[in-house]
DNA sequence: TGTACATCAGTGAACGCGCGTTCACTGATGTAC
DNA sequence: TGTACATCAGTGAACGCGCGTTCACTGATGTAC
């Protein structure tokens, strides 16, 4: 039978924020369909009401997961004492509750190498929507110009996403921490001191 | 019928270097064993008397992709002027060909994320393989004790690990060489100078 | 405001496809004597 | 050194399985008058 709009979009809200969880905590190929309506609540026949197709679910689940992102960072941020926002990004993206919740967690580091093989098309849509978290992040990174912030938002992010899964394929929970300790420390001194 | 260990042997070498492109190229998930046997010049009904399982495969293809890594490093740094190894590393690693090229490059910038959510017996036997390949180059890394080479070369690979896919993920050649550019100048100048 | 009809969200079954894995078979290679 | 036999690398077909996608169907919702 028919169901109300609101319905709809509250389904099509579980969907994409299951499937935005589902993607990184097990990758965009070994998330299925039929598990992310599942979890949803619903079969998966009636997913092409939603969405185009896998790739267009995965694209905008990656926009979703960004977006989340980019929200748990700026909150972050609003907790933080004036003048050391970047620090607290920091410390946000390398703390041992990210390195253990992937599916909450940092798009680049959960599913990059994944993003940089998928068509053309794909890319594409998924790069605008990068584009868009970072200049939410942009005012916090230190730099006169904007090019100057740029470059160094183009230094830190991925440098921290690569530490980061470097600490998740490492299993002794000690190593981790020591790693993540490290890189904090190195990252404030290099982006967020004066 | 029956064939030689010899003839064995070099098409075990074969099907474990395609599989070691192959993953690194399509990830392993994509990477099916068929595709994999047939560049090998096989059908893939031979496939289980080379390799127990598909994920014994990926271990080992992941093993010989680091191997093939580190001697590619090893390589610039032979091919350096003294005390330039550890620049000469950096600067191949965030190079051009290395950055169009994932098939022959680094495991963790093609596979980090897919390996951290593999099961535990795998991630044990890769662990194990990546110590080797950072032995290899740990005498590279500047430092006084061995524990202070250690967490410098956690954090620098990592790292560099991270630009290279956000790299690779970037569409526009013109942003990919200008963020390859910054990384390395930001690289060599906090590790590789005194 | 009420009525008639079209729409379409969601179900459940079915589809084709490619995958990892198994298996019977082949005949040259390797081994035991 | 030669012979008899067991082994096993590789083939090609088949298996079951899960996947993404399609489709006929239902009936409440939305729309046109």
């Amino acid at each position: 039978m028919r169901y109300s709009r609101e319905h709809k979009a509250r389904n099509h809200e579980k969907i994409l924020s299951m499937a935005a969880r589902s993607i990184r905590e097990r990758g965009g190929d070994t998330s299925g369909i039929g598990t992310v309506m599942k979890k949803a609540g619903l079969t998966k026949g009636g997913f092409y009401r939603h969405f185009k197709s896998k790739d267009d679910l995965f694209v905008e689940a990656v926009a979703r997961a960004f977006d989340e992102m980019g929200t748990g960072m700026l909150e972050a941020v609003k907790s933080a004492p004036k003048g050391q926002a970047l620090r607290a990004i920091i410390e946000r993206y390398l703390s041992t509750g990210h390195a253990n919740s992937p599916g909450m967690g940092c798009v680049l580091a959960a599913l990059g190498p994944e993003i940089a093989r998928k068509p053309l098309s794909v890319r594409k849509r998924i790069e605008a929507v990068r584009e868009a978290y970072r200049e939410r992040l942009l005012p916090f990174v230190p730099g006169r110009t904007r090019e100057e912030k740029l470059m160094k938002f183009q230094l830190l992010f991925p440098s921290m996403a690569g530490v980061l899964t470097s600490v998740r394929m490492t299993l002794s929970p000690e190593k981790r921490e020591q790693m993540l300790t490290e890189a904090k420390g190195f990252f404030v001194k290099q982006f967020a001191e004066t």
